[in-house]
DNA sequence: ACTACATTTGCACAGTTGTTCAAATGATAA
DNA sequence: TTATCATTTGAACAACTGTGCAAATGTAGT
């Protein structure tokens, strides 16, 4: 994975050092892509927008996300793993919400960025 | 793949519609989740990271990256696609360097919402 | 106990993704 | 031209991902 198939090519050790000393490490950098992978899927995106105007219950989503209910609730798992969306029990029903609203900011900022 | 695995259960068709007028247009949550796939990955989150930080040639970017220029390469071509990268040709050498400095804010925001 | 039903879960499968390898470009210098 | 070298590209492959199906779980009512 990490062979020298650099080895012959010039760069600019000192640029390298720099940018290596200044970005974030792995770790961080892995938490990010996390993060940006859980939100980068259509249906778990419309699942977040959908939370986010108000709570619903898993058919609910399976209706506005226009999937099966087996498929919204694999979502929902991973969304709920990552700590993204809750949920309360009310006799058969789950409701889902959004843990922080924070990520409304996010895709609203992402959507500037796109529609430019 | 649209099958009405829902038609027994009950769900709530006002707030079902209410939901799906106010959502985003699958479109536009496909951007959306085109664009967060983009810079979803490890490696192409730090080439970002690094260009950032300032303009670095393909083979400092496998430095960095620690993976072989190839990928970074591979790497680069989804980012340019993506108009998130551009570069200059100087001689033999490449010089990338960000598009939109917008997604540094995008970014930091994301590691604000995952430090808590 | 039984039935009904919302939701979850495990499995299988197709489609996608990131990487490496090897070959192709394209540019400079001799 | 030839050689060298930075970068790009295409093919192949393993690993991962999202979905539907079918079975399981859990809850409410009879």
């Amino acid at each position: 994975m990490t062979e020298d198939t650099c080895s012959v090519n010039i760069f600019d050790p000192e640029k390298v050092e720099k940018v290596k000393s200044v970005l974030s490490d792995d770790e961080d950098t892995l938490k990010l892509a996390v993060f940006f992978k859980t939100i980068s899927d259509q249906t778990r995106l419309k699942i977040i927008q959908s939370l986010i105007i108000e709570e619903l219950c898993v058919c609910d989503l399976a209706e506005i996300t226009n999937v099966s209910i087996s498929a919204v609730s694999h979502q929902l798992r991973i969304l709920r793993d990552k700590n993204i969306v809750k949920y309360r029990k009310q006799g058969k029903m789950a409701y889902y919400s959004i843990v922080d609203e924070h990520i409304d900011q996010i895709i609203n900022l992402v959507k500037e960025h796109i529609s430019e």
